[in-house]
DNA sequence: GTAGCAAGGATTTTT
DNA sequence: TCCTTGCTAC
């Protein structure tokens, strides 16, 4: 079969023409769910079928190891299917594993060496904090966090320290002498640590681009076609790097939906897909709106939710799926009955046969509001896994053995020095520490050099100097290891060597133990990348891979079992069942992208991450949100977000189990509600695109505790949803009553939110 | 040098 | 509320 056909087999016209056209700047906006994955692995197909670039001309870039892994994983299968012979590996890689890429092979043009470290941003955060020991600034006043930011700002804009100061100096800003002193110390440290930090790496490879314009014609020249995904989250160095790229041939496919760009707040630029079309004159755009993923509903509902928007392109997404079920918009009385809500109704489907439990997904904003979800899961045995939070290469263990085989292979990294100097404990201290720190300093040594040589010099006294120098031995004994021994036996050598394990093992408590298995997980995975990786499996790559690679789900997966989440990391998944939860103002919106000044922005940031969350389901959509929420043991009353609000009723089918709510329809001798003020919910001004018609009702509250069932009547004549005022906190709404008689007390939610409780007898408290 | 306690801070996090 | 960080007392 034609090589044109066989790609473009199966495909919407508009698939098609993006897979068909090759040459010149291409703009592919891709709605959720478009079969952009698709589109981008066939379109790769079309040109090594067309045998207009070989694979290892072609470069695609996108943010996560896992897109990048599953994209080879596809290209491969259509170029077998297709039957074509494929001579050269192809360049899928991340930003970041591109630039290690390019940089191990030029870095030593700016003058580091090539076996160099690479620091996650602890790491960069404990090197910022000795750099501010070294100026003498105060981690009170300035926190280290703020530099660490400024910093890594900096670097995304692609400035260097020098660049920065000059910027600094002639943008109106008052220039922040401090953050320029730190970011130039701070990056003479990391080239004398050999190291670069997450942000460096792309820095560095666009200075270095910049400085060998040979080195980048190379690359240009090279790379026929580039295709760039998720564009909407590039940050501004980035689009640099994919700028001077593509100048050559100028063959560049992004592919990206605005609608889904949720991480500006690292530094991700909207910008870059909104204006593709200015720095490419000649662009095609093809946008691909048709939805294969979800029903109609969620289609629908998405759709509308996300139309109130103003940053967008024209863009319309559609879907010729059935409509299936409506949106369940569910309302709890507290997070507890939230979650127990949710796990509730993955049992009954389950026993109902529906799906297993990989078919299951629960996203929520925070990574706090898992531990509840995760306490009613258990107590219904539904097994779960989380993803993300604590990631597994950023847990003590497993960072303090990588730190010794980066300490192994990088003596000068101080960062790992520090860190392992006295694990497990060797009576090596703070002050033996810093002493070492300020003697490095001044000499211009590393610690391990200064360490050395502060033994040979006597500056401890006897017994600390055996310590340091039994160390410094070890080390020095486990760097020639490392060369002798392949990285399979070297790892064991080290947990051996440096007593690690022994330690560990003394201590029979449970944290102990669960450390003692993420070691030996860190040793599979060691076995694992070996075995993959074969020949070029050694201790550098794999310690790169561990930099770059984050997720402990990389490493182990397949099990059957629900799958939760925050929304962020959703995106790019897919699932049959979705369960948002905590749709809340204050918690999704968060608060602080509604917090006072230029908010706007924030607000449609999170409302493109509420999108993002809901085209996720394939067939069903569960929307939560409690009445009551503790948020850092403080009760919370938030009203419902506005994103349920902006749902057209018709897409939505409403519950509720708040025990409350029975009361208003007596209190208002109503059996159905014709506005949300029925509910009593405070409100945060107008919203647009939300109507608000009658909603179906059912009151399932059987077995909730009966924390504020008092009768309405009793205490004063306060009760539920009345509206109060007190004299020194304004106007408020009654949310809870409790206790009888003298100790009848209220809670009163006032306008900021905040919620106060009162004894009834002893407030002045006056209803309006 | 270490253990134990108090205070403060606490979104999201592809790399 | 819970976890991390820093200080104080041994």
């Amino acid at each position: 079969m034609d090589v044109l056909d066989f790609v473009t087999k199966n495909l919407n016209p508009s698939q098609k023409d993006a897979v068909e056209t090759l040459e010149g700047p291409l703009l592919i906006l891709a709605g959720a769910g478009s079969g952009k994955t698709r589109v981008l692995t066939h379109r790769m197909a079309n040109i090594i079928g067309q045998g207009v670039a070989a694979p290892d001309e072609i470069l695609c870039v996108t943010f996560t190891n896992k897109a990048a892994k599953e994209m080879e994983h596809r290209i491969y299968k259509i170029l077998a299917d297709m039957g074509a012979r494929v001579h050269s590996q192809l360049w899928i890689n991340t930003f970041h594993s591109f630039c290690v890429r390019v940089l191990r092979q030029h870095l030593t043009l700016l003058d580091y060496k090539p076996f160099f470290g690479i620091y996650d941003s602890s790491d960069q955060l404990s090197q910022i904090k000795k750099v501010m020991t070294a100026l003498d600034i105060n981690d009170k006043m300035y926190p280290a966090k703020n530099f660490q930011g400024a910093i890594s700002r900096a670097k995304m804009l692609g400035l260097n320290p020098d660049a920065f100061e000059k910027e600094r100096k002639n943008s109106r800003h008052f220039a922040d002498a401090k953050t320029i002193e730190v970011y130039k110390l701070y990056e003479k440290e990391m080239k004398k640590a050999n190291s670069l930090d997450f942000d460096d790496l792309l820095l560095k490879t666009y200075e270095l681009f910049r400085m060998y314009p040979d080195v980048l014609q190379m690359y240009q020249e090279k790379f026929k076609y580039i295709m760039v995904d998720e564009y909407q989250d590039t940050n501004h160095i980035q689009y640099l790097i994919v700028q001077m790229l593509a100048q050559a041939h100028r063959n560049l496919c992004v592919v990206g939906d605005e609608d889904q760009s949720i991480y500006s707040w690292r530094g991700a630029d909207i910008k870059n897909i909104l204006d593709f079309e200015k720095d490419f004159r000649e662009a095609k755009v093809v946008k691909l709106e048709e939805n294969y993923r979800s029903s109609g509903n969620i289609v629908g509902a998405a759709t509308a939710v996300i139309k109130n928007n103003s940053e967008r392109k024209d863009k319309t997404l559609f879907t010729s799926n059935p409509a299936g079920d409506k949106i369940q918009v569910r309302e709890e009385r507290n997070e507890y009955d939230e979650a127990k809500f949710v796990a509730k109704t993955i049992q009954t489907m389950m026993n109902e046969g529906e799906g297993s439990y990989n078919d299951y997904a629960i996203f929520y904003r925070t990574n706090a509001q898992s531990r509840v979800l995760e306490e009613q899961l258990r107590t219904l045995s539904i097994p779960y896994r989380l993803v993300g939070g604590v990631r597994f290469y950023e847990r003590m263990e497993i960072k303090d053995m990588l730190s010794y085989m980066k300490l192994a292979i990088n003596p000068a990294d101080d960062v790992a020095f520090k860190r392992v100097i006295n694990v497990p404990a060797r009576g090596i201290g703070k002050t033996t520490v810093e002493k070492i720190e300020e003697f490095a300093f001044q000499q211009n040594l590393s610690m391990m050099q200064a360490a050395l040589k502060a033994c040979e010099e006597r500056v401890f006294n006897a017994g600390t100097t055996g310590k340091v120098r039994r160390f410094v031995e070890l080390m020095g004994n486990l760097q020639e290891l490392a060369l002798k021994h392949p990285l399979v036996e070297f790892y064991p050598i080290v947990l051996d060597m440096t007593e690690y394990l022994v330690a560990l093992k003394k201590d029979e408590s449970p944290e102990s133990l669960a450390r003692i298995d993420n070691l030996e997980e860190l040793d599979n995975a060691i076995v694992q990348f070996a075995k993959e990786r074969g020949e070029e499996g050694t201790l550098t790559s794999f310690l790169e891979e561990m930099a770059l690679v984050s997720d402990v789900d990389s490493l182990n997966q397949e099990q059957n079992s629900v799958t939760m989440m925050t929304l962020h990391i959703s995106k790019g998944l897919e699932y049959p069942y979705v369960f948002v939860v905590g749709l809340e103002e204050n918690l999704f919106p968060s608060a602080r992208s509604l917090g006072d000044g230029d908010t706007e922005e924030d607000v449609q940031e999170e409302r493109r991450l509420a999108y993002v969350g809901m085209t996720r389901a394939r067939q069903k959509l569960w929307l939560t949100y409690a009445k009551m929420r503790r948020v850092w043991g403080q009760e919370q009353f938030n009203p419902q977000s506005r994103f349920i609000k902006e749902i057209p009723q018709e897409y939505i089918e409403f519950k509720t189990a708040a025990a409350d709510a029975p009361r208003f329809m007596a209190k208002y001798g109503s059996s159905s509600y014709d506005s949300d003020e029925t509910w009593g919910r405070p409100q945060w001004g107008a919203t647009s695109g939300s109507r608000n018609k009658p909603r179906s009702y059912e009151d399932e509250s059987q077995s909730f505790p009966d924390y504020d069932d008092a009768p309405a009547s009793s205490g004063g004549g306060f009760s539920k949803g009345m509206r109060v005022r007190h004299p020194t906190f304004g106007a408020g709404t009654v949310y809870a009553t409790e206790g009888e008689g003298e100790n009848f007390k209220v809670s009163v939610m006032f306008t900021d939110n905040t919620v106060k409780k009162f004894v009834v007898k002893y407030a002045r408290l006056e209803k309006i």
